[in-house]
DNA sequence: AAACAACAAATTGTCGACAATATAACTTGA
DNA sequence: TCAAGTTATATTGTCGACAATTTGTTGTTT
């Protein structure tokens, strides 16, 4: 049962460890499920080989637990997790939020500028409030990450992190965020990358971040009271 | 030729994962070199399917990069590479800072300043600076992140980075750097931690970490103009 | 009935062999 | 002599099978 289109790619090993990543963030794979070597092999259509090693990678990524002869699991979301990795990423963000105040060239700027231009139009109209949360938001912050111009930054943020910060986004439907506010963060952020202000741009990023993170806490506490009624 | 002692641990993978580590990080597989597969494999006695998870695993760890059918390298260090590295530590570290001067417990704190005074009595007796400079040195930045109680932190600098800050330090005979002006700087964040002032703590953190970086910099520079002469 | 021991089944870890790809060596033509 | 094309070699990627370990089951004993 090939369940996901098989993106082309150079290696078996690539693949599996993509669609098992898309599939435990977007939950087809449930939190805290084992993962059977032999079965997952069998569906996908491949050996054990290549999955063992892509099972390795998604332990780096911190999104399986692995243990020796037994097997691995995929992580049990939990709000102290959470709270761990938002405060990581606060720390990072903040630090690419700093750095793009420097190095952010002036027509990446404008762009940035009329995608929250574009973001205010959407809430304005009333239209679409789930695109502004989702997808921009990511935009947003991935764009100033790669601003950054740390190749390291820029790759532990996207491709290590964020598959864990998605995932705690999916699974607790945030509906208590308010994409005004989120908005206007944005912009304030943007104005001191702007201004080339980069003290100012990282503590409003890391404040922007704090209060992300302090939504979902308030969301998951609610949901796991909710779960235990 | 079983050339490290063996660690005994509970699958191949791990014990060569490990071996692999240290051994690039100290240079006996020096960087840029190709890591050949059959080669590798006969050296340790295993079979290849193991040692590919260990190389997996190192990739995670950024200390090879591989590319689809044609193998993997050592990493080749660089100034730029370094420089990103230190940057996202600094941002780590500080928060690692921040956080213990509120969670740090008082008998630990103790134990640091005791720590310190031996670091002291070892350079006012003119004896071992090394020891002070090595060892001693990542004591105590280990300890404080582990007092930062943030358990993503915790393994994101202990397992993930510090291999390549280590094998930076190593390969860069840092000679320039002052044991009595680090010590000194250590102490200020220790003040700082024992009176709960995070802010502080993590300014002083990030200084020390981006002097530290600058010092390694210039020696690099200098060993490559050397080199090159 | 509960606890323990012995056994059975299934899963993970490891291996050697084959297929696919890339690198190196060689040949041919201009 | 050099360039391009072709063959040969070596290395990586993948597979199926076996060994080692864990987990689940059954049976025995107190």
């Amino acid at each position: 049962m090939n369940n996901l289109i098989s993106i082309k790619s150079a290696t078996l090993s690539e693949d599996i460890a993509q669609q098992l990543t898309n599939a435990i963030v977007q939950g087809h794979i449930p939190q805290g499920s084992k993962i059977s070597e032999p079965e997952l092999a069998k569906q996908y259509g491949i050996s054990r080989g290549p999955l063992r090693e892509a099972i390795v990678k998604l332990e780096g990524l911190g999104l399986v637990t692995r243990t020796a002869n037994v097997g691995a699991r995929v992580i049990q979301l939990n709000t102290q997790d959470m709270l761990d990795t938002f405060t990581m990423r606060e720390a990072l963000e903040g630090m690419a939020a700093r750095l793009a105040a420097t190095t952010m060239p002036a027509d990446e700027i404008n762009n940035l500028y009329a995608l929250l231009d574009k973001h205010q139009a959407h809430l304005d109209a009333n239209q679409d409030e789930h695109y502004v949360q989702q997808g921009g938001n990511d935009d947003f912050h991935l764009r100033i990450i790669h601003a950054s111009g740390n190749a390291k930054l820029i790759r532990l943020l996207t491709e290590e992190l964020y598959a864990v910060i998605r995932m705690y986004r999916r699974h607790t439907s945030d509906q208590r965020s308010d994409p005004r506010q989120a908005l206007r963060e944005h912009k304030a952020i943007l104005d001191a990358i702007a201004n080339h202000e980069g003290d100012l741009a990282e503590l409003l990023m890391r404040r922007h971040i704090s209060r992300a993170s302090k939504l979902l806490e308030q969301a998951m506490h609610q949901a796991a009271s909710a779960a235990s009624r």
